[in-house]
RNA sequence: GCCGUCUUAGCUCAGCGGUAGAGCACUCGCUUCACACGCGAUAGGUCAGAAGUUCAAAUCUUCUAGACGGCACCA
């Protein structure tokens, strides 16, 4: 067998892609074990504007090791693929084609909007959908699924209906945060501060009537005084005692305003007057409910001012009103001053417009009852369970216990309109139908509610709505099996907005649990260290990525980030796994090249009388086995990425392969018998990480096919992707040959050292003498052609006393004293430093064991083996810092 | 204002109560018949600072400094 001399991602990535699809190993109906238990994820639905980003790249990359382990482990598994429909995001796309048309969304109305914003979907909606195939990502396609969907567009107007019968949601004039560019309505989790350093506070001078005195209030919205209905005072400020109850001439306006008393007011701060605009600010609002106030609206809803503002702002921009409301106070000498004021804007945080605070009609769901529900799951059984726990656990309870409405209708065309129905009176009527509607109002004159709902409330019914759920069916053979899924893997920004609120409409509406375990991804963040966004442009894109390095190394260097952490982006990273590949490829490549009649047999592992460095290797696999399944087990996927690493390379390439390098090249093939069952079995523990690479090799082993598939997938054609997972047994584990292999390696490293600090040159091949115990030198015997290989030398001669002529390099291991003869080679001088600087670094350490040793406390309390431990490197290190003395005694 | 996270080798990051780790970069040496996307060998850290708990602290506690996140408030 004869491959390339190096790995060539791209070519695995096309043909494997297509014929796992193809064969349909992605979905769950591949596990022919009745018996088989079920393991499942959703996907977090990405935007269907959306093209892939790191983020993706990263979650999808973790959902996928877990889905392929899992598979591998026998698990009926299924990962769900889909996406949301994207209310803002997409009307957007639709306002602009239809700008450049030079047409508007009344002008061609809703029925015509929703028909281009389909067809939008159907053209565009797929990019992210193909990327993932790119990834590797082992979804089941035959279950995707899209929030507008029929039966998941049913599930909506069940949950609204049985939400709003029961109470829940309300429709009601609030305050709300309104973004004049999008003209919708925004939830709170979807307006994001802003910091201004260079704001300012207006100081007002408001004439009290009747008194030829002003009082002066403060605000950072001069224009919104045009709907001032009241100025506030505390009334326990003696300052305005005698103000309370009299009135105000409210400039520009011509209106009369009444001066009250409010606890609200904080009479420490500005001047503590508060100038109260009850449409336009949630404190006002509520201070005008108290004193029943008149709520004067002054906005329009693309934040111009409307009539109410008056002839001379009608029509104006918030912004330029602002202005002109200072300048005119300015002018009436009503201004008094202007004070800098570092004040925070609300901003929309698509299109980062400010947000105006106005007072509106709008649905709300009340979140009480689902709100105690998900605060029992975490408090009394801890789920879901957040890895990281912390902050996580603590930030999603705290956020809970503050909950507050969610404002759920939205000012769009596209997606899940509102099933609310008006009669002429403005009654409002709920149904799942219009015919249902018509039946309540009775009445046929009905006009729709014109708004959609928030997409989250559709994503919010995504771990059942897209098991078959919609009301009408309630029970399926998929959320028997996949629900509660087993874990959602997605980044924290959308704890809030999407993880919490599917945890209580899924407790809600089906009594089960969502998923059982959260992982919360960190953010891949730019080379500046800052998020990565289009504005900054230090964005990586991942498909840039999986051109230059392939798509196995994007995906291990991701898994490799600890969970949670935050990274800053850097190439390099992604070339050592690239090189790792590479590596992988490189040693299967080696290993096959004589290796013709060589076959995958597991029990050629467990024969009696093997080798030292196969019993080993045995014993490094499946501790290795073990430890990944642990890792996996509590999802640290960089332990796991770790322990990979080390395994294929060190144990593996470095020593393993190197040790067996003569049999390879001889053709033993009983030899390569062993060491490809070796690489099928570690390529099989990697397959999760690097589907492509493993999938590729391991169709080029000899003997790989079905008969290595776990039980549930025996019928199945032959892939990695369905092979059994290694679980590692223990019994597999060889302390012995650990520890024998150990003082040979040890040896070599030490002969090596030598080598190089004598800067001897490769090419010379010497003579090593060494002295041992008995049953060490046994087993440097049995290893005399591997020593002699890797330390590269000529002869190996053992003994019980060290017998080198004088001029040679000296070395000790715990198990032999070393020492190479270098007739003509060796510079004394140089030698001496060596022997000083080791024995140097061993004094100190020895220094270090005695202090502790003899430290009373430390004997008395520490753990026994503890003591006993050190009491024995101590020994150790006696014996060889006086062995090296004598070597360089001997060289004075 | 409240809650929380981070600060470890030049860089990017692991480790989170028992002798400081990795990759990359650096230095030295290698056309060693799989791999230079490679091989071998070094060097490099008072684990941000201070105090405390402990036989033992990078790891636990408190404080300080710097970086950052979430929530609330903002006339």
């Amino acid at each position: 067998m004869e491959l390339a001399k190096a790995y060539d991602p791209r070519a695995a990535e096309e043909h494997h892609y297509k014929r796992w699809e193809d064969n349909g190993f992605f979905a769950p109906e591949i596990n022919q074990d009745p018996n088989a238990a079920s393991f499942s994820i959703v996907i977090p639905p990405p935007n269907v504007t959306g093209s892939l980003h790191m983020g993706h790249a990263l979650q999808h990359t973790l959902m996928d090791v877990l889905t392929r382990w899992k598979r591998m482990q026998g698990y009926r598994t299924l990962w769900l693929p889909g996406t949301d429909h994207a209310g803002i995001s997409v009307q957007r796309k639709i306002v602009e084609q239809l700008r450049s048309d030079g047409k508007t969304p009344l002008e061609i109305g809703r029925e015509e909007f929703i028909a281009r914003a389909w067809k939008w979907k159907e053209q565009y909606g797929d990019t992210i959908t193909e990327q993932m195939r790119r990834e590797g990502a082992s979804v089941d396609w035959s279950r995707q699924r899209f929030t507008m969907d029929e039966s998941l567009s049913a599930a909506v107007r069940e949950v609204f209906c049985t939400l709003y019968e029961q109470g829940w949601i309300y429709r009601g004039l609030r305050i709300v945060n309104w973004c004049p560019k999008d003209k919708t309505v925004l939830s709170d989790l979807e307006v994001k501060e802003e910091t201004k350093k260079d704001g300012k506070l207006w100081y007002l001078k408001y004439p009290i009537a009747g008194t030829g005195r002003t009082l002066t209030v403060a605000t950072t919205r001069p224009e919104t005084m045009l709907g001032d209905t009241a100025v506030a005072v505390n009334p326990s400020d003696e300052r305005y005692r005698d103000l309370v109850g009299k009135s105000i001439d409210l400039p520009l306006t011509g209106r009369q305003i009444a001066i009250v008393a409010d606890e609200y007011v904080d009479a420490e701060f500005g001047t503590g007057a508060v100038k109260v605009t009850p449409a336009h600010d949630p404190n006002d609002y509520q201070i005008g409910q108290r004193h029943d106030l008149e709520q004067l609206l002054v906005m329009n809803d693309d934040g111009t001012m409307n009539t109410a503002a008056g002839r001379d702002f009608e029509g104006l921009d918030r912004f330029k009103a602002r202005e002109k409301v200072v300048e005119r106070f300015e002018s009436l000498g009503l201004l008094e001053k202007i004070d800098d004021y570092e004040v925070t804007l609300p901003v929309c945080e698509r299109c980062k417009t400010v947000v105006e605070p106005i007072l509106s009609e709008q649905w709300f769901v009340k979140m009480d009852e689902m709100r105690d529900m998900a605060l029992e799951l975490i408090r009394d059984k801890g789920v879901p369970h957040f890895f990281p726990q912390v902050p996580h656990e603590k930030v999603y309870t705290a956020w809970l216990e503050n909950l507050k409405d969610w404002t759920i209708s939205r000012q769009l065309w596209w997606g899940h309109q509102i099933p609310a129905w008006y009669d002429k009176d403005g009654n409002v009527f709920v149904a799942r139908s219009e015919e249902e509607a018509r039946e309540k109002a009775g009445s046929d004159e009905l006009t729709r509610d014109p708004d959609v709902l928030d997409t989250w409330f559709s994503s919010g019914l995504w771990a059942f709505s897209t098991f078959g759920w919609n009301g009408q069916v309630t029970e399926t053979a998929d959320l028997e099996a996949f629900l509660p899924t087993d874990v959602l893997v997605t980044g924290r920004d959308i704890i809030f907005l999407w993880v919490s609120r599917m945890i209580m409409l899924t407790r809600k509406f089906t009594g089960k649990k969502a998923f059982e375990d959260v992982v919360v991804t960190g953010t891949v963040l730019g080379k500046d260290g800052k998020p990565m966004s289009k504005s900054r442009n230090n964005g990586v894109d991942p498909l840039e990525m999986f051109d230059k390095f392939g798509v196995d190394a994007t995906r291990i260097y991701l898994a490799s980030i600890a969970t949670g952490a935050d990274i800053k982006w850097n190439d390099l990273l992604i070339e050592t796994y690239r090189n790792f590949a590479n590596k992988i490829w490189n040693a299967t490549r080696f290993c096959l090249l004589n290796a013709d009649e060589a076959s995958v047999e597991k029990a050629a592992l467990g024969e009696v009388g093997l080798p030292l460095a196969d019993r080993w290797i045995v014993s490094r696999l499946n501790q290795t086995e073990i430890d990944l399944n642990l890792a996996l087990g509590k999802y640290e996927f960089h332990t796991a990425v770790s322990l990979l690493y080390h395994f294929f390379w060190d144990d593996l390439c470095d020593w393993y392969i190197e040790l067996k390098k003569d049999e390879i090249t001889s053709g033993d093939q009983a030899a390569s018998t062993r060491i490809v069952t070796i690489i099928e079995q570690a390529l099989r523990m990697l397959h999760p990480f690097m589907p492509y690479l493993t999938e590729e090799l391991w169709q080029k082993l000899p003997g790989t096919g079905s008969s290595l598939h776990n039980h549930a997938y025996s019928s199945a054609e032959g892939t990695i992707m369905l092979a059994d997972f290694p679980t590692g047994e223990a019994g597999l584990i060889d302390g012995a040959a650990e520890k024998e292999m150990g003082a040979v390696i040890d040896l070599i490293k030490k002969v090596r050292n030598i080598r190089a600090e004598m800067t001897i040159s490769p090419s010379i091949k010497f003579t090593i003498h060494i002295a041992a115990s008995a049953p060490d030198q046994e087993i440097f015997k049995a290893n005399e052609a591997q020593i002699l290989k890797l330390a590269r030398a000529e002869k190996l001669i053992i003994s019980d006393v060290l017998a080198a002529p004088k001029a040679s390099a000296k070395a000790v291991t715990n198990e032999a004293r070393i020492a190479i003869s270098l007739e003509g080679l060796i510079d004394f001088e140089k030698e001496k430093a060596r022997l000083s600087n080791q024995i140097g670094k061993l004094t100190e350490e020895k220094a270090r064991l005695e202090g502790q040793l003899g430290n009373s406390n430390f004997v008395e309390k520490a753990p026994k083996e503890k003591v006993t431990a050190l009491r024995e490197r101590a020994s150790e290190l006696d014996a060889q810092i006086s062995a090296l003395q004598t070597n360089l005694d001997s060289l004075i």
